[in-house]
This record gives structure tokens, sequence and C-alpha cells, in this order.
DNA sequence: GATGAATGAGGATTCATTCAT
DNA sequence: CATGAATGAATCCTCATTCAT
């Protein structure tokens, strides 16, 4: 079955009259202020250099945002996906195996945010959370509840179609969301989360992490069949 | 009454508060660089604020270290401990499962580690890896090498005995790693984790996801029983 | 009207103040730091002083010097005069007696170079020299350098023709340079080299340093004897 | 005729009472207190270096001079000579030539003050004079002063006894002045006067010098006159 | 609108001076 | 007396922000 064919057409209805005023505002500049806070911190990059990259003058930055505070703010606003209520559709129509659903979830995560520089902002918000609290709670309310609400739904059919076993969604939840952040981190921390970052396969990675989070490191239980001859010395 | 005595109480006695403060001083003040570090950042933390955080005025700080800079490179040398000769001792006279192995494991690192002040450091260098790549590769050579290692090795073990399946160690790791790193994260972003920090028990977190570790979220498969018609309660 | 019109009368009136300014300044922190550095030395002269001289604020200074140490180098280097290509072809040309043209020659530094404010930049030099030594070897290069050996040459010539006695040119030259190096100290120097500066005449005082070095303060011998119907062509 | 034959026997008194608490205090800060100014200039140099040169602490140092300025004074004050008590009396029983006495003074001036490190002063004075106004002035009573005053004698016992030409003393005095002053800054101003250094062996260049001060740098006139035992009354 | 020169508050660092031992 | 740890005022330098052109 191909996975096209598990949705319903409903598409996503994009908000359209808030977008249209920061799209009049040079996209370059939000970009590159995205790239430049993810890779050197908010506190260690200067306007002047977020100007530079988006090919624009020192002064021209403050024509269209009042205050480096501001910048990030937008820069936040600018990057937060309005995936939720697209993802929440599809997962109505979902007719799959809620594993295939859960499959199908991180790697269109994977394709639409962890691959693209949007991937940046988690990295950004975790690292200036203490010090932007507002820019902190706004993420939280228009990212991460969301997400965390539909992997609860998720886990939650798994469990009402006896699919998943009966667990605390509370923790549960972190089990999806742990790997992808890692993901996210890996990306971003030069080497700071895995030794050899071009080694890395995210496909591979994201598989690999359903695949634990699916069935777990353990041997099958049934599967007595193959017994491992080694053991102990 | 002997010579000797005489020295002893003499070098007993000798600059009591004074040295004893000139003692504690630089631990004080990495104690306090970390929190802060962690805290607002590397950038946007004054050195100022470190040394009114250990009791000390700004003179104080650079009479023990020579730069801002330097005293991050000591705050990460100080907090990268040596736990890892002591948890592959362990790892070699380990008894029991693999499976109790890695809880053990995670467990012991909760306690020394992610419970602890140190437990920052890995947020602090995800935060400031590009800034300083030299401090982020002294790091990644201490600590993620020497705790991949680790994991490898367990996770190795279980599949030379059996209990575990086979799998691609290089991203197997992750499994593991992923969980713990998220924690920590959420311990020190305020929010940008998970939505209420307060909540969250850190030892039923590393229980649940303990679980989804070993044994997936997916129904054990013989255990088609109770296909729950349920839904929760 | 042709188009060449419109554009020359376009580019002369543009941006009128603001780039006058800007190609003035580095001149004025130049003269401003000239003047403070002789005046009160370079450690103890600070920025802002310099700055405030120049009409401008701090912060400008180091739009057009990266440092304080940089503005010293360039204070040397553009008061580094090129007057000694002037002077060496004038040496070439000149048609009178080597004692003449000494004496024209000690003039001629008085009024182009004693007598302005260039003149600090020995003094300058003298003072800074050891916690300076790049520097110092530049303006060794540059200026003492040539200015020795265009002293030599005059000597040289002076004993070639037999108006000079013959001397040791390593150190007759001192001769020359001494009373007006002593000059430039008197001048910035309050008080310490001469007891009341403002009764010095400077061109009294070279009209007499010349008499001492070319007649010394004996009497002549002889005095009556001969007029020295010597020397010269 | 020997040189010590020319004297009478009156040797100097020296000041004792004031001396004697300056005495007490560690001449050894004084003279690393010394170098240090002359070498890297008042502002330049920490009371720390001057400390750690003389071999004691910091704190000592401040047990000694209640301040760096107050160090300077006593700089000043203790290597200013009482020699100028003892050469005015030798000047009264000299009883060779003007030529001689203007000779011995020279070498005697570098034997007792410019070959040692109290040369330095003058340098310090020189580079200093402008920040400690003060300090300048009394250098000026006590050194420059009494300096000229003993050269104007000279010069005008050599006028007086036909020896020298006649001449205006207020400039005249510079002649004798300039390469003394010279001679201590090529000593001590790294390459900026003389450009090997190492080259220049002190006593010829005093020797040379005085050859010029007497007798200029111009062929004798008629050269073969001689000796002319003076000449006017 | 765009520019970039100018500003000055803010932060890192130094160092003269103090003072408890 | 001597020490050297501690201090904080002073100074260099940065950079967000303003504004005349």
């Amino acid at each position: 079955m191909s996975l096209s064919k598990l949705f319903c057409d409903k598409s996503a209805a994009f908000s359209a009259k808030h977008e249209r005023r920061k799209e009049a505002r040079p996209g370059e500049l939000l970009d590159a202020a995205l790239d430049l806070f993810v890779e050197k911190g908010f506190a260690a990059t200067r306007v002047e250099e977020v100007a530079a990259h988006a090919g624009v003058s020192k002064g021209t930055l403050f024509l269209y945002f009042s205050s480096k505070e501001e910048l990030l703010k937008e820069v936040v606003r600018h990057n937060i996906s309005g995936h939720f209520k697209d993802w929440n559709n599809q997962f109505e129509c979902f007719q799959g195996s809620t594993a295939e659903m859960l499959g199908y979830c991180m790697s269109a995560w994977w394709e639409r945010v962890g691959a693209t520089r949007a991937s940046g902002i988690s990295k950004l918000m975790v690292c200036e959370a203490r010090n932007f609290p507002d820019i902190a709670a706004f993420y939280q309310q228009e990212v991460i509840a969301p997400g965390q609400a539909l992997i609860r739904r998720i886990l939650q059919r798994g469990m009402d179609r006896g699919e998943f076993r009966q667990m605390e969604l509370d923790y549960a939840v972190y089990s999806v969301i742990a790997p992808m952040m890692f993901l996210i981190l890996a990306k971003h921390s030069n080497g700071v989360c895995v030794q050899d970052q071009a080694e890395m396969d995210p496909k591979k990675y994201i598989a690999a992490q359903l695949g634990t989070i699916l069935h777990g490191l353990s041997m099958p239980p049934g599967d007595l069949a193959q017994p491992a001859e080694n053991a102990r010395a």
C-alpha cells in the first residue's frame, strides 16, 4: 500500500492575513538571522553580520526590525511551522496501522522540518529559552504543545487499537520526541552529540530509532529461534 | 616536646581563613560560572555576575582565570567526570542481564551526572560548540567518545548473549543516548522540551525510556490476547 | 544640457558634510593623538581624550584605527616626512660653501620639522621606543638612517673640499644631530632641558649651535692672523 | 701634568641628615623603579614589576612609598647627584686651561653620572615632565639650574681668560649640554638616536664632541698658525 | 527606502592600593 | 615587618542603535 493512498484529501488551509506583513519584510534577514543565531547563539551574533549575510546594511535591518530582540522574535514566529493543522488533518484520515503512522510522521517531520534550515529553531530555543522566557513560552505554545498533543493522539490511537501496549503517555511521548530533538542537536552542535556527523545518515537514523521505539532492542520474546550460542565467557 | 611537633603546629595553624578561601575560590567560581553559562549562555553572562555569585569581586576572578574564555575551558575540564574508568570496570564485573545492566547504567548516570550541576555541561557544550570548536573537540574526546564506547559495549554484550536483537550499533547507541540528552535539555531549557517541567519525575522518565528502549511501544507479538477494545479508563 | 553635466552636478553635490567629515576624521584624530601622546606619553593618554580632542566620540576613533597601538603606529607613519628625497636633491644642486649648506639645512629642518607639530614625533619615539620596538625600528629606518646619511654626506663634502678638518664621521654627525634633538626636547619637556623655555629663541639657538659646530668655542688661533683664505672652490 | 694635580683638596661634604631616612628605605626598590621607569615609562610600569625586580612583594613597596607617584618622586630625589657642590669646589681650584676644565668636566660627568644607572633620570624626566610638573620643577631646580650655572661659569672663565671667544652664554651652554643629553638618550632609547648603539664608544663620542665644541668642524684658519696663547685682554 | 558614519552604554580586563594574616 | 589575596576604579574596546544624507 502506498503511503499517499493512506490519506484523505483535506489539504491544509494556510493562515493568509498575518503572514502577509511578515512576507513583505526581507525574508533574507530572517533566514540570515536564523542561521547565525543557531550557529553562534543570539548574544554572540552581531546584527551587522546578519545584515551582511542578507546583503543589506546594518541600518536597513533596523528599518524592518525595531531591535535585535524583536528580530529574534520574528525569526521564531517566521519559522514556526503551520504544519500541525495539516498534520492533525492527516491524522484524522490516516488509514494504516499506528506503527506506519508513526513512521510516516517521523519521516515527514524530517523532510519538512528536520532537514530544513527551520530545524535550527529548536536548537536556538533550547539555548536561548532562559534568556527569553516570553519567546520560549510562545514557542512552547505554538510548537511543543501541539507537537506533543499530536504524538499523544498517535500513541493513544495505538493503544486504543491494541497495537501498542498500555503506557503512561506523559512519559511515552518523549520516546518519540527525544530522538528527533537529538537529531537536530547532532546537526547543529559541531560534534558534541555525534562523533562524526558526516557519517550519520539521517534517514537511517530515523529508521533505526523508529525500530527501537516500536520494538525495543530486546530479542522478541517468542523469537527463541536463534539462541545465540555465544553468551558470556 | 619534639622539634617536629613545633613545626607541625606551626604549619597547621598557618593562615587559616585566607588560605582556605584561596583554596576554595577557584571551585566556587567554576561552580558559579557553570550555573550562569548554562542558564544564560557564555556570551550573555557577565564575568562580574560570575564573580558576584561566587561572592567575590570582578578582579578576583581574574586572579584565578586569565580570561573569560579560559574560565569556560576550566569549567569544562573541571566538570568532566572521570566516571568512565569506574563504569568500564563495573561493566567488566557485571553479572546480571544486559537489560539490567542498561537500567543500572541509566540510573547511575542520572544520579551521578544527570541530577547534578555537572549535567549543565552538556547543554552548555551543545549551545557553545560552534563558538569554541577546540573546547567542543576536547569535550567530544573526553566525554562523548568514551560514553558512546561504553554503550556500544553494553549493546554488543546484549547481542552476544542473545538478549538483544542484532542491530547496527552506529545508530542503536543513540536510542540510549538521545533520551538522556533530552532529559538534560528538559532540565535546563525552561519548558522548551517539556511542557511542565515540575511535573516530570526524572526517575519515572528514565524508567519509561528504558522500557521503550528494551521492549518498544508495540504490543508484544505473542501477546495478542487482549486487543483492547477499551480505550482508556 | 548635456548628460555629463547632470552627472557632474550630481556627483559634486553628493553627501557634503558627512563625507567631508569622513575624509577629515583620520587626520584630525592623528593630530590629536600626536599632541597627546607627546604631551602625556602613550600609556598615560586615554583614547577617549584623543577622540574628544578631535571632536568625536570614543567609538568613532575605533572606526578608523583598530586599536590604540595601531593609532600610535599610524601617528608615526603619518608624521614621517618624505623630506629626505627633497633634501637629498637640494644637496646635489647646492652651490655654496658647506658651512652655508649646513646652516641652510638646520634652518630648513627647523622650519619644516622642528617648529611643527611633527617635531613631537621624535620626543615620542625617544620615550616610547622601548615599549614599541617595531615602531622604533620603523622610525629608525625611515628617519634616523636617512637623516644621518644626509648629514654624513654634507660633512664628507666639507672634508672633500678642504672646508672641514678631517674627522671621524661616525661621531661627527652627532655634533649636528644632538643640538637639533635637544631643541626638540626643550620644546616638549616642560623646562627639563632649558630653564625658561619662553626665553629661548629657536632661531638664535640654531645660529649659536651652528657657530659652535663650525668654529667651536675657542678663540680662533692667532685670531688676528688671517681670515682663512683656504678651502672652497 | 696629571689631572689629579690640577685640583686642590677640598673634598665634598655630603648632606647627611636628609639622606639618612631614605637610606633606610630599600634602595633596591628605588633602583628597580628607576630602571623600569626609564625603560618603560612611568605609566607603563607596574608597581608589581618594581617590587619583583627588587625581590619583595607588592605590598612591601607600599610600606615604604605611599603611592606610585611618591615612589617616582623619591626615585628622582634619590638619584639627584650631590655632585654639584663637589664640582663647584673643583671649579674654584682648577688650575689648568678652560679647555682642559671642560674636558675634565665632561669625562667626570660621564664616569659619575652618564655611565651609571642614574643617567636614566634625565631621560625619565624628559619623558614624564609634562605629567609631573612639580617633579620637573624640582629636578630643574636641583639639577638643570646648577648644571647650567656650572657650565656658564666655565664658559665665562674661558671668555674671561681669553681662551674662548665672546659668546652669548644663554645659548652657548647648550653646546655643552646637548651632546651629553644626547648621549643619555642614545643609551636609553633603543636605537632611536643612534643606529647601532653597540658600535658607539661613549668615551670616543665625548672626545669627539669636545673637539667640536672647542674647535668646530671647520678647518683651522690658516691651520698653520698655532696655539695662540690667547688674545685679547 | 537605503546607507554607513557616529554614538555611548556596556562589558572584559588591568592594576594601584588595601588589609587580614 | 612582609605578604599576597582581594578590591574596584579606570581604561580599552565592542556593538546595538540612531540619524543625516
